[in-house]
DNA sequence: TTGTAGGCGTTATCAC
DNA sequence: GTGATAACGCCTACAA
């Protein structure tokens, strides 16, 4: 592997003047930089990573962990965060699982983004107490380290069920999420607060966990319950899709007259079931580049607010006013 | 941050002895070994990956390289390679865009998983002879350092066509794929032998480029030329939900009953529309196994063979057989 | 069994 | 302007 020594050689120059050269120092005269560089091309000289990286302690590269890559759920949010580093000249790494941590602990990156529950926030704090630094997306945690860019899942959660009530639903199934997701358990307590404010609903709740399957079983439970039109608020679009999936192959029940479905995230899927998925929607893209401009500030120093992500109620044929 | 240098102090040992103990070598006695990891423990000591990637020449990462992170393509990709890999103690990084080429340059990764064909095959061949390895997954490539595992694109694209030919269909239309893919390029191949061993055909070729919009233009034209019932095979499925797409909501035609319709990659969307797609399926994860699985043989100095995932047809009702 | 010393490829601080 | 030289944190002969 050619290393500037070998650029050095070639040249007849120093291996210091050669590294001031390519780092364009103007402490090297215009020939000798050109020289130099010209060299470095023929001789297909690239710099070792792990070489700067031990000296400067900086690699340019930032890790986004995920719980897992199942999905088409993150696309957006992948893309939003890569093209916003990448015209700052940092490089995106996605990582998911128990063992990928080790970039962080062992410094192979700047910084990080974070929407993996799998993490503990002991475990996260502990990396901050080492240094580093990150924007969390399912969490509320303050460290002077951490800067938060959060679904504004309240205002989600309060615009569908009003949605709901405003077409004139009062009983009310709700399909829960996961204890363990923050977005779950945030929309549940904003449903809470609007089912306390409005004490005449009937409201019905279904534990799910954010599965396909989890939307199936409710929708099982609430076929056979079903005696008259009733509204269905499902905590994410996936369960949705699974009450469409059950509610179409196994009873006579159709969606948007029998049952009025809203979902939450505005997933791909959500536009191609028949009738389209009435769900709250909000810019995945927009989410991405919002967390990593705050972690770049962050790592320029620079002091950051914890953001909010908004969102919008999205119409679809799924919801029709009651009776 | 603590080094070994630290934990040599605590211990009253020197460097190497601690580098030796916790590398387990067996020229360090028990005890000595025992105190110095647990002074390690204590100090929340981890080793610095550069430094040991500077010297040891081997970073346990693998990276995939992925055109972009659009998609629910990938994730049951992602994890079998994930899954795979984590057992043997390797990191993988997923990683998408012209900038973190470098990563392979700059040796920061031991191996690369190709599914990006905005890398050229000179640019690939240029990085094996620097003494990189890499599996490809969507070219046919031959260097010592390479291996590919590549899909069975013309068994599939032949069980489609002519499951559309036994169903009596003989008025069928081709939806074509990017030329710069290798897939799409390899499908549309093996349609042309089954047409030319079946003359009566009459065939139709409308370019696409595996896009939904691709699928709802050529749905479009296929509309505007319609008079009696036809087949269409779209060479991958997001075109052929494209296809739904626009049948549904811009004609009165009927999927499964005027427009027979098949696809290809089984995406998780096909199992939703109305009716059932017809496609051609294979498993994401296992290719993503055998992926990692031939790229750790060779990163071992295994000699590996060029393998081939096998593809099943799928029926679904958006085919009946005509007349 | 343990310690010493050199080197991996860079960057950075000095003299010259 | 340029060139020794010392880090960075770790590994590994080889010496003691």
């Amino acid at each position: 592997m050619v290393s500037i020594k070998d650029i050095a050689k070639h040249a007849g120059v120093s291996i210091s003047t050669v590294s001031c050269a390519l780092n364009g120092s103007d402490k090297v005269t215009k020939e000798t930089t050109a020289k130099i560089l010209k060299i470095a091309e023929e001789l297909n000289y690239v710099p070792h990573a792990a070489a700067r990286l031990l000296k400067t302690k900086k690699s340019n590269m930032i890790g986004i962990f995920l719980r897992d890559f199942s999905g088409s759920f993150y696309g957006d949010l992948l893309q939003g965060i890569k093209d916003f580093l990448s015209v700052r000249g940092y490089d995106l790494l996605v990582c998911s699982g128990a063992q990928s941590r080790r970039l962080i602990a062992e410094r192979m990156i700047d910084g990080s983004i974070i929407l993996d529950a799998t993490f503990t926030n002991e475990e996260l704090l502990q990396y901050m107490k080492q240094g580093h630094k990150a924007v969390v997306l399912d969490r509320e945690l303050d460290h002077s380290h951490i800067n938060q860019v959060l679904l504004d899942n309240k205002a989600g959660a309060t615009l569908a069920l009003e949605y709901l009530i405003e077409q004139g639903h009062t009983n009310i199934y709700i399909v829960t999420g996961p204890t363990s997701s923050y977005d779950a358990s945030q929309r549940l307590r904003a449903v809470k607060q609007v089912i306390e404010r409005n004490p005449m609903l009937d409201i019905h709740e279904i534990t799910g966990d954010f599965t396909k399957a989890a939307g199936e079983v409710a929708a099982k439970h609430i076929a056979s319950e079903y005696t008259t039109p009733i509204a269905v608020f499902c905590l994410n679009d996936e369960m949705a899709i699974g009450v469409y999936s059950y509610i179409s192959n196994h009873t006579d029940l159709v969606i948007g007259e029998h049952i009025h479905l809203i979902g939450f995230d505005n997933i791909e899927l959500s536009q191609f079931v028949q009738p389209r998925l009435t769900t709250i929607n909000y810019s995945m893209r927009k989410w991405g580049a919002l967390a990593s401009e705050q972690l770049l500030k962050m790592l320029n120093d620079e002091t950051v607010d914890h953001e909010r992500v908004y969102v919008t109620l999205v119409e679809g044929a799924s919801v029709r006013s009651s009776g």
